[in-house]
DNA sequence: AATCGTCTGCTTTTT
DNA sequence: GCAGACGATT
């Protein structure tokens, strides 16, 4: 075995080789979760345990990728092919593929993602047009989300606006024959729980089963597992309660703190030593976690005893905190490169001031999040494409590819094809077929129909034939129909239409590339890649630059220097937390900033912030009081700008303004 | 169908 | 203070 079980510490080689049962690993920040993980995988085969019957379940795409690849390490390579290692909704998929005409759907349902998801809202929530209450569309569809991960299908409050909006909203899925996100765990469940021989053939293939990030599981999932989990049990879970930051998605700890309940007798195994911070970092989230009611008791420690102490730093104002942390970090990049640096924040709108402060001073950065790529207009036109050729009861998607680009199907005709839909009960593809549907149309529109039909079916067959490849094939009809002049026509300037005509060109590249390596899943598999793993495959982390990212999606990541921002009452915690009584969560979202940092870790508030484009004077966060202790240092940034300078840093200014004036 | 102006309402966002 | 949504206008 490649992999070295003796170079872990003594807890993580009792949770990597535990025989048999259920197993569940404390897993604090920092303490290698992932790599007992990965060992514990190379220790079942090295004990005979077939891969193939081995599932790892992570909740992100880039959690599975790494594990992926460390295994990989780790195992041979067709060992760690053999095995399972995906995100939640990845393995609902592969169940649902197999096993969807059980429930009523066929195998090639299409997957709608959140913007599909919306619109589909939207239209059902304009038919509805209630004018004693109007429906939001966003407070719908997080209701709808909730509803779901709560394990029910139906909404509470039947008889109301919102309850028949989600009826029907769930009604004209299935007509789709459509699932978005939430349903491929509903009916990946309802699989399991109602079909006792899909159950037990899926049972008898994942014998081994490991979930990271337990903490985060929602109801839905954790019915899921238990589902899949069979006798004997061979279950392990890796967690932090800690560092459960999503509670408001569903998410519950409890599956983790009350682990038990569901499965008995458990091994318990508590990773503590801490392998990135230093011990002053580390006392200082012990203090304030310490200050959660309902956890499982965890102490981090680490080695590195020699570490720099904690500043909790104020501010006048927001830009000055800005632009005091864009002068240190210019100051200290002296002797570290950018990207060992990150700014952590509650709320993406904190980031502006500290884009124009790094700006003003040539720093590099990257603010993590944002528009995807996926969300891009001319990638969602090629995605309607694909799924409307693999799911010819996509409405949506066959509608979208009806009027882009513009065919002489315009808005009335559309019209009139879906109300003969609706009527016929059948599907928009099938009245398109059905030669009575001509004589309602002119014969300028009966032309732009039998065109359309006759282009569809010659890529549909085209597609079919063995030996092809579909980006060509693809790229070629989009060309053939005018889809590039028409998306260059709608782009102001050339540069816009180039970069839109190279998006679509790059996904269908990487279509033909992943068909070339991937036989058996076809376009089908790339497409349930490409709406479950929304990310594009390039990630340039390359470029080096200090990192601007949310508190949240700061979470599994560790930088040297972190400088954790807006500590203040209203902010960290939130308002609103303190209104719906979560700031318990609060808490472990500024633990999990705490605990990214490795060597030096700043933490400021503001005396004074502009909210709504006033300006509001700003209570520090309770917080401070909580971190507050030995290795802590309290300071505000005017006295340590005021302050005169120490006598090298004056040899040192001096040096730069003669270099400067040479 | 596109563009302009006004109104509103304000976390976090793994898939 | 500003983005995003929506409705009125050409």
């Amino acid at each position: 075995m490649s992999f070295r079980l003796f170079d872990l510490n003594p807890e993580q080689y009792r949770a990597a080789t535990h025989p048999e049962g259920a197993l569940l690993i404390l897993a604090g920040a920092g303490t290698g979760k992932t790599r007992v993980l990965t060992a514990r995988i190379a220790w079942l085969v090295s004990q005979g345990v077939d891969p193939a019957s081995i599932l790892a379940v992570t909740f992100t795409n880039k959690a599975a990728r790494e594990m992926r690849e460390r295994v990989a390490t780790a195992l041979n390579n067709q060992q760690a092919k053999a095995m399972t290692l995906c995100t939640f909704h990845a393995l609902c998929v592969r169940l649902l593929r197999r096993d969807a005409t059980l429930l009523g759907y066929k195998e090639n349902f299409s997957i709608f993602d959140e913007s599909d998801q919306m619109g589909l809202i939207k239209k059902l929530a304009s038919r509805i047009h209630d004018q004693q209450d109007p429906i939001n569309p966003d407070l719908a569809k997080n209701l709808i989300s909730k509803a779901k991960n709560l394990g029910s299908a139906f909404p509470e409050g039947t008889g109301t606006a919102l309850g028949s909006l989600f009826a029907r909203y769930q009604e004209e899925l299935r007509t789709l024959n459509a699932m978005d996100f939430d349903d491929l765990l509903l009916q990946a469940r309802n699989l399991l729980a109602q079909h006792p021989e899909a159950r037990e053939r899926w049972q008898k293939k994942y014998r081994y089963i490991l979930i990271d990030e337990f903490q985060d599981t929602n109801r839905l999932q954790m019915e899921l597992i238990t589902h899949l989990v069979s006798d004997p049990i061979n279950l392990c879970v890796v967690g932090d309660d800690d560092q459960s930051i999503y509670s408001w998605r569903g998410a519950e700890s409890a599956h983790l703190i009350e682990f038990e309940h569901a499965f008995p007798n458990p091994e318990i195994v508590t990773l503590e030593q801490n392998y990135r911070s230093t011990d002053v970092i580390l006392a200082t989230a012990n203090r304030l976690i310490k200050n959660n009611a309902r956890r499982r008791k965890k102490n981090l420690w680490s080695n590195e005893k020699e570490g720099e102490s904690v500043r909790v730093l104020s501010a006048q104002d927001d830009t000055t905190e800005a632009e005091f942390i864009a002068d240190e970090i210019l100051e200290r990049h002296r002797d570290e490169s950018w990207n060992q640096f990150a700014i952590l924040y509650r709320m993406n709108a904190q980031a502006r001031f500290f884009e124009t402060a790094l700006r003003e001073r040539k720093i590099p950065y990257r603010v993590v999040g944002g528009k995807s790529f996926f969300d891009r207009r001319e990638i969602k036109d090629v995605m309607a494409y694909l799924s409307a050729l693999l799911n010819p009861d996509d409405d949506t998607a066959l509608l979208r590819v009806l009027t882009t680009p513009p065919r002489g199907l315009g808005k009335i005709s559309l019209q009139r094809l879906m109300e003969i839909s609706v009527q016929e009960k059948k599907m928009l593809f099938e009245v398109l077929q059905e030669p009575a549907t001509l004589d309602n149309f002119s014969t300028k529109m009966q032309e732009a129909i039998r065109n359309f039909l006759e282009e569809w079916e010659t890529l549909k067959i085209r597609l079919q034939t063995p030996g092809h490849d579909p980006g060509a094939l693809v790229g070629e009809m989009l060309r053939e129909v005018g889809y590039y002049d028409d998306l260059r026509k709608s782009c102001k300037k050339a540069e816009e239409a180039d970069a839109r005509e190279n998006n679509v060109r790059e996904l269908l590249q990487s279509l033909t590339e992943y068909c070339q390596k991937n036989r058996r899943e076809g376009v089908q598999g790339f497409l349930d890649r490409m709406v479950l793993e929304r990310e594009k495959e390039e990630e340039e982390e390359v470029n080096d630059g200090v990192t601007l990212i949310t508190l949240h999606a700061a979470k599994g990541l560790e930088f040297s220097h972190v400088y954790l921002v807006g500590l203040e009452d209203g902010l960290l915690p939130h308002e609103r937390s303190k209104q719906e009584g979560t700031v318990d969560e609060e808490r472990r979202l500024c633990y999990v900033g705490i605990t990214r940092a490795r060597k030096t870790l700043v933490i400021t508030h503001c005396r004074t912030r502009k909210k709504f484009g006033t300006m509001l004077s700003c209570r520090p966060s309770p917080f401070l009081l909580e971190i507050a202790g030995e290795g802590v240092e309290q300071g505000s940034m005017e006295e340590i700008l005021s302050r005169p300078l120490e006598e090298e840093d004056v040899d040192d200014a001096f040096a730069r303004m003669r270099s400067l004036i040479a």
